[in-house]
DNA sequence: TGTACATCAGTGAACGCGCGTTCACTGATGTAC
DNA sequence: TGTACATCAGTGAACGCGCGTTCACTGATGTAC
């Protein structure tokens, strides 16, 4: 259990927003959970938004670790190719896992754009999956694409996956039993299947 | 200029969108713009997400005659994979035109889950990519694919590029100069160029 | 060892706000007989 | 042609709410000399 201030806080924003949804992460909320007056978050952070900027920046690390958990998971001789999808099926898991905080982290409405540290982290998402990628392209996936253009065109097919799996379409429209099915679906399309 | 009071809300609610964004889209603020009281327009929906809801399907018809003018503009002898990315350039654009109303459309937590005609209008824009998509692969794009899941990862790409360019993400990540120069990232990765 | 001052974390009352929704009511228009 | 009733669109006061933020203040702890 932490015992600086800004910990405790952080700690009962993530419990509030498991519970209650972005909805109910309000500033008085938060005191509430932490067993606080509502006024004392503000003595820690300067408004709401910076607070929720610091949680998103949580969430954003847990996902970089997710997809980094998944790709070190892999087997020892495992194609660089399999190890991508390892990765993207990481980062896949853990928005479905933690839906209410995935939406918090692109609710930039609610976020301060001027916190420095949580746009660092939100792009070092992007340089993960960028290493991967261009791992396999050495192993001859899409070899003469831009490697951040083709990082970038599989980014938005995970991440347009996720807003669309948990909206309740995707399953809907396509009939597609589970979220890993839909994923392989967009692996077949990108060619990152074998090997 | 529509006469029908629920019409005149509609179009109240419209400019409020566009020129507040969806934050600003109270019944209050829909009220004053349609210069009536602020209990009028409960007199024609029967809460606020109903009317949220019927502004939202007037966006998906919109964004499905967006596609469908993109694809209806092709060349005659225009190829299924070149109708296929004018329908998804026609999603995209529309999407970025009236940025407003395409987060509107998916912030779920504002409307109706219960309204019949936006379910069926939202998905609709599904079936639309659909035929084009089976045209595609008749043509020999991805041929032995499923077609409803191929949809389902050529949409998720879309919807997920449209999200992160938005949000100035996969500017900032790519380097891409444009939307366009995005898209035909996502059509290269997707093996949808030539033709 | 004592004194003066500064910092930190927090309190709790208050401000001002806009919101969705309810309610009793008003006129105007349409309809049945 | 007149009368009674119903429907429609809208008004405006009011309710009750929770919110972010401000403010003056309180103790406890740390630090300099």
């Amino acid at each position: 259990m932490p015992t600086d201030p800004r910990s405790r806080l952080l700690g009962a924003a993530l419990a509030v927003l498991d519970e209650e949804g972005v909805e109910g992460l309000t500033l008085r909320a938060i005191a509430r959970r932490a067993d606080v007056s509502h006024g004392a978050p503000l003595k820690h952070f300067p408004h709401r938004a910076a607070l929720l900027s610091a949680v998103a920046t949580a969430g954003f690390r847990e996902l970089n670790a997710s997809a980094e958990a998944a790709v070190r998971d892999c087997a020892d001789d495992a194609s660089a190719r399999a190890r991508l999808r390892a990765g993207a099926r990481g980062y896949v898991h853990y928005a479905l896992g933690q839906p209410a905080m995935f939406t918090l982290m692109f609710r930039h409405d609610l976020l301060d754009p001027r916190d420095r540290e949580l746009s660092r982290v939100s792009l070092s998402a992007f340089d993960e999956l960028l290493v991967l990628v261009r791992a396999a392209q050495t192993d001859g996936w899409h070899p003469a694409a831009d490697p951040r253009a083709l990082t970038g065109a599989l980014w938005s097919g995970l991440h347009g996956l996720v807003q669309l799996w948990l909206w309740g379409s995707l399953a809907l429209a396509t009939g597609a039993a589970s979220v890993d099915a839909a994923l392989d679906a967009l692996f077949t399309s990108f060619d990152l299947k074998g090997r």
